[in-house]
DNA sequence: AACAAAAATGCAAACGTTTTCATTTTGTGA
DNA sequence: TCACAAAATGAAAACGTTTGCATTTTTGTT
C-alpha cells in the first residue's frame, strides 16, 4: 500500500491520476466539469479519489482561474443578534452555492476594517460584502482598483455607488416614531449609539428626528442618551433614568437590545410597561415577540437580508457587471405589539 | 502610468520587482522575512508597493510553503448568543496572530458537517477548531490522514484524544442543580433539547440527573421537556406546563436561551419567579445577568474558551506535536443570584 | 466497412509566489 | 589597500492545479 505521496503525505492530483490511469488534465477535468469526461473514466477517477482520499487543492487552482471559492463579509461585530442573524443566512446561502465564508469583525473601528479587508484581499476572495455604507476611502479604492465585487448590506439608499441590499434604515425609525406620536407621546427620550462611523445608526436617528420635527416635538438634549448596543448600560442608564422625577412617557431605542435593557430596568424598578413608561425598538430579532409585554419595534429582516445579499453578490461574481436586480430594498414591517400604549 | 498589470489588472510581484529595480525574490524576502533585506532596498520596495497598490497573493505563496494563513471553525450554528460570544473571541484572538478565519455552520447535523469540513480542506486551512467532541467517524478521520491540527471547543473531558479547550458541562449542570437542590427543591422540570448528536447537552443532562439521582430525586416522564435552543419555543412549552395544575417548584434548563423563554411565560401568567417557579440556566450569556429577576445560572466563559483556544490552536499549528498545555479545561463558575428560590 | 465529425484525452505552458543555491556586494581587520 | 567572511541579492526550480492546443478515440453516416 505505499501509495506515493508529495511533500507533506497528502495525495494530490498526480497520485489520483496514475492510479486511475489517466493524465492529471482528465483528473482536473472530472472534478471541474464532469461532463467533459467520458462515463467510465470519471467513474475509474473517482474511486481511484475515493481510495485515496483525494482532496482536491482549491488554493492551486485558483491561482490558475482566480476563482477561490471563497466570500468575504466583513461585519462590526459577530456577537450581537442582529448580525449573527444576518451572518447565519449569508453563510448559508453562500453555501448553497458551493462558497465558503471568510469572515472578520472590526469592532466599529474603520481604520482596522481597511486592515481586514486588506488580509482577505490577499486570500483572494471572489466577492466581499460590507455592513453599512461607512467606509475608509482606502477600502474602497483598494477594492475598486482590484475589481473585487463588493456590496454592501443592512442599510439601503437609492443610487448608492455599489450594490447594496438592506432595509430604508431611516423610514422604519421614522415609522415606529410616528408610531408612538400617533400614540399621543410628546415627552420622548432617544437611546442612541454614537452615530459617527455608523450609517444605519445615524439615518436611524435622522429618521426619528425628522419625524418628530414635522410633529413640533422638540427633543431636549437631557433627553438625548448616548448608549451602545448593550444590555447591561442600555439598563443602567435607563435606570438612572427613572430615578429622576421628570421621567418622559416613551424611549425609542436605537435598537431592540437597548429596548430589552430598558425593559429590565422598568422590571427591576416595578415601573410597569407601558403603562408607566413606553419602549419602542428598532430591530425586532430573536426574543423580541417573546418578551413580556410583547415589544412594539420595527422588523428589519435580518435573515432575509443575508440571504437576498449572498444571491446578489454571487450574480454579481457570475456576470461580472453589475446589474440593477443586485441593489435591493427590503421591506421593513412595523411591528405594533404591546410595548407602546395609547395616552 | 502605463502600470504593467498582469492579466487581470492587479499589480504583482513582478510589478513591484521591476519599479523597485530589484528581482522578485528580494521583494517575496521583503514581505515574508524582511530582517532579510537591506534596509534601503526594503524601502524602496516598500515605497514601490505602495506606489502600485500590491497586494501579495497568499494563496500562491502557501502552493509552496503550505501555509494559508486562514484557520477554519465549524459550528452547529452562529446565531446563538453563546456561539456568537464564542466566535467573535476566536475571530480576534486569531486577528492577533495574523490569521483569519473560514467559518461554516452545520444546524447539528453531523453529515452536513463532513462536507464542510471537506470543504474547508479544500482550501487548505492551517488548522480547525470544532464544537464538542460528536463527529463523524469521516471527517475525523480525513483530518487525521492530512495531519490538520484540530482542536475541539466548549466542552472538556480528560484524555480526549484530539486536544480541547472547554469547560466539564457535566459538572456545571451538576453543580446548578446542586444548588436547586440544596435550595430544598425536589418538584423539578427539565427542559433539554435532544441530546443525540450533542454531547454538550448530552454532559449537562447527565449531570443533571446524577446529581438528582445522589439526592433521590425522580424525576418524572412528564417533567422532562424535550425543547430547543429557541426563545419562543421554550416560551411556550413552559406556558403549556404552567396552564396544568401540577406545577413543579422548580425548572432546570439545558441552557439560558430556554430560561429566558421561561421567564416570559412566567411573566406573561402572572406566575411570579422565584416565588412561583424557581428557574436556571446554564451558560450565563449576554443578558442572563440582566434579566428581572436576575438568572441564576452557570457561567460558561464563552470568551475565555475562544480566546485559550485559538491560542492553543496557533500553537499546536506552530510547534507541530501536541502539547499538554494546548488541553484546557475552563473553569465554570456557578452564579447564584435570584431565580432560584429557598423553599 | 470506411470516413468525417465530434468527443475525449494528453501534453505542456501557465498561474504568482517561495526557497535553494550560486553569485555579488558589503563590512572588517590586518 | 587587500583578503576574507558575512550579508544581500539574483536565477531558476519548485508548488498543484487549469486550460489551450494537438492528438487520439469514439460515434454516426453512408
Amino acid at each position: 500500500m505505499a501509495r506515493r505521496k508529495n511533500r507533506i503525505g497528502a495525495p494530490g492530483i498526480v497520485d489520483v491520476a496514475a492510479r486511475a490511469g489517466v493524465s492529471i488534465a482528465t483528473v482536473s477535468r472530472a472534478f471541474t466539469s464532469p461532463d467533459k469526461v467520458r462515463g467510465p473514466t470519471r467513474k475509474r477517477i473517482e474511486e481511484a479519489a475515493n481510495e485515496l482520499g483525494y482532496i482536491r487543492n482549491l488554493a492551486a487552482g485558483s491561482l490558475h482561474n482566480r476563482f477561490s471559492g471563497t466570500i468575504g463579509l466583513v461585519v462590526p461585530t459577530i456577537d450581537n443578534a442582529i448580525f449573527s442573524e444576518l451572518i447565519e443566512a449569508f453563510s448559508a446561502q453562500l453555501l448553497s452555492h458551493d462558497r465558503i465564508m471568510l469572515i472578520a469583525a472590526h469592532g466599529y473601528d474603520l481604520k482596522l476594517e481597511v486592515a481586514l479587508i486588506r488580509s482577505l484581499l490577499e486570500r483572494r476572495i471572489d466577492g466581499l460584502a460590507l455592513v453599512g455604507f461607512d467606509h475608509d476611502p482606502v477600502s474602497l479604492n483598494m477594492l475598486a482598483q482590484r475589481n473585487v465585487p463588493v456590496i454592501e448590506v443592512w442599510n439601503h439608499r437609492q443610487g448608492a455607488p455599489l450594490p447594496c441590499v438592506g432595509a430604508d434604515n431611516k423610514a422604519a425609525a421614522a415609522a415606529i416614531t410616528g408610531h408612538v406620536v400617533a400614540q399621543g407621546h410628546r415627552d420622548i427620550a432617544l437611546m442612541f449609539p454614537d452615530v459617527r462611523s455608523n450609517d444605519r445608526a445615524r439615518d436611524r436617528l435622522d429618521g426619528v428626528m425628522e419625524c418628530l420635527g414635522a410633529a413640533g416635538i422638540e427633543v431636549p438634549v437631557h433627553r438625548r442618551i448616548e448608549c451602545p448596543y448593550d444590555v447591561g448600560v442600555a439598563r443602567r442608564l435607563v435606570d438612572s433614568m427613572l430615578e429622576r422625577s421628570d421621567r418622559p412617557t416613551a424611549v425609542i431605542c436605537g435598537n431592540d437590545i437597548i429596548a430589552h435593557g430598558a425593559y429590565f430596568a422598568c422590571q427591576a424598578r416595578g415601573v410597569a410597561v407601558p403603562r408607566d413608561l413606553s419602549i419602542a425598538g428598532i430591530g425586532d430579532f430573536g426574543s423580541s415577540a417573546h418578551l413580556y409585554p410583547a415589544l412594539t419595534t420595527v422588523r428589519m429582516p435580518a435573515r432575509q437580508i443575508g440571504t437576498v445579499a449572498a444571491d446578489a453578490l454571487i450574480d454579481l461574481i457570475e456576470t461580472g457587471k453589475p446589474q440593477r436586480t443586485q441593489s435591493q430594498l427590503i421591506d421593513f414591517e412595523l411591528k405594533v405589539r404591546q410595548s407602546v400604549a395609547r395616552l
